[in-house]
DNA sequence: AGTCTTGTTGCAACGCGTTGCGATAACGGC
DNA sequence: GCCGTTATCGCAACGCGTTGCAACAAGACT
């Protein structure tokens, strides 16, 4: 066994998604080339309309269908996660590399990673009493932040 | 002292909110007494879409700005509340009676209450450790139900 | 290189929600 | 009952995201 095909954590392998798609009988096509080009430079979180403007930097002739078709396909690759930030808009976020929700500041705007830790015991007694499985990383937490609640 | 004065609790008392806008300075409105008509006739949970359909109803040329617009003011009275639930779609919830947020179902679409005693933990956890107020009100937390899980 | 299959693209149209603005009407004061 | 102030309305336009459909092209096979 070769530890060489181990991906680092916390990195996509982009390189290795044309083959990702190829292999699900899907195509590598110059639109989702450009997409991943402007994911690939783009840290953390993610409107989709930023996403869109910046294939469009790239590509003037892209067009919004394309792009959020693709991030469903990604997302299903488990390449991208999204959620809903502030006015229920979404939010991507480039390779999740662990299950992980945010924290919004509906006041300012800001958003903080949550960790599976802080939301286990909610998660679990969830899981429990009502079989409810809570998809973390989609979860969003509204509120005010200590900054603005000065 | 009358105990005439304290309304039902959990129940909205509808017939107030005429002074309850005037006394800020606002104004009562055919339009705003169709939307009420509506919120009146509907329990629960209901999408800014069926709100509309609902006073369209009513007054054919009800315009989706004013109910939204209306809709707004009546957060702010405390006589409804908002939270996004599938596809960040808006959720109007009516006679917000006590704080509480939602469990929605990813794949079904049904929702349920959650209570605050539920989140407790966590609202308390985020808190003390970050100094983040969170609005449990507007709270919807995504996942698979129980049936669905199978 | 040519052919075939079918995943993808771009377009046009839609749905939900928001915003800016001029016109209207609610309501407090006379 | 009339008047003035200004909150609200309706409209038009926009922004984000989705969907249906016909045309296109990626990739497999020969």
């Amino acid at each position: 066994m070769s530890r060489a095909t181990a991906a680092p954590p916390g990195a996509t392998r982009w390189a290795d998604i044309p083959r990702q798609l190829r292999a699900r009988g899907l195509r590598w096509t110059p639109q989702r080339r450009v997409l991943l080009d402007v994911l690939a430079r783009m840290d953390g979180h993610v409107t989709g309309a930023d996403i869109v403007d910046g294939c469009r930097a790239i590509d003037p002739a892209t067009t919004p269908s394309t792009v959020y078709r693709t991030l469903d396909v990604l997302e299903e690759l488990g390449i991208v996660s999204h959620s809903h930030g502030r006015e229920g808009r979404q939010e991507f976020h480039v390779n999740p590399s662990a299950d992980h929700g945010h924290l919004v500041c509906s006041s300012c705007g800001r958003s903080w990673e949550l960790t599976r830790a802080e939301v286990t015991p909610l998660v679990e007694r969830l899981q429990r009493r009502r079989g409810f499985a809570v998809d973390v990383d989609h979860l969003t937490i509204e509120g005010r932040c200590a900054d603005c609640r000065g």
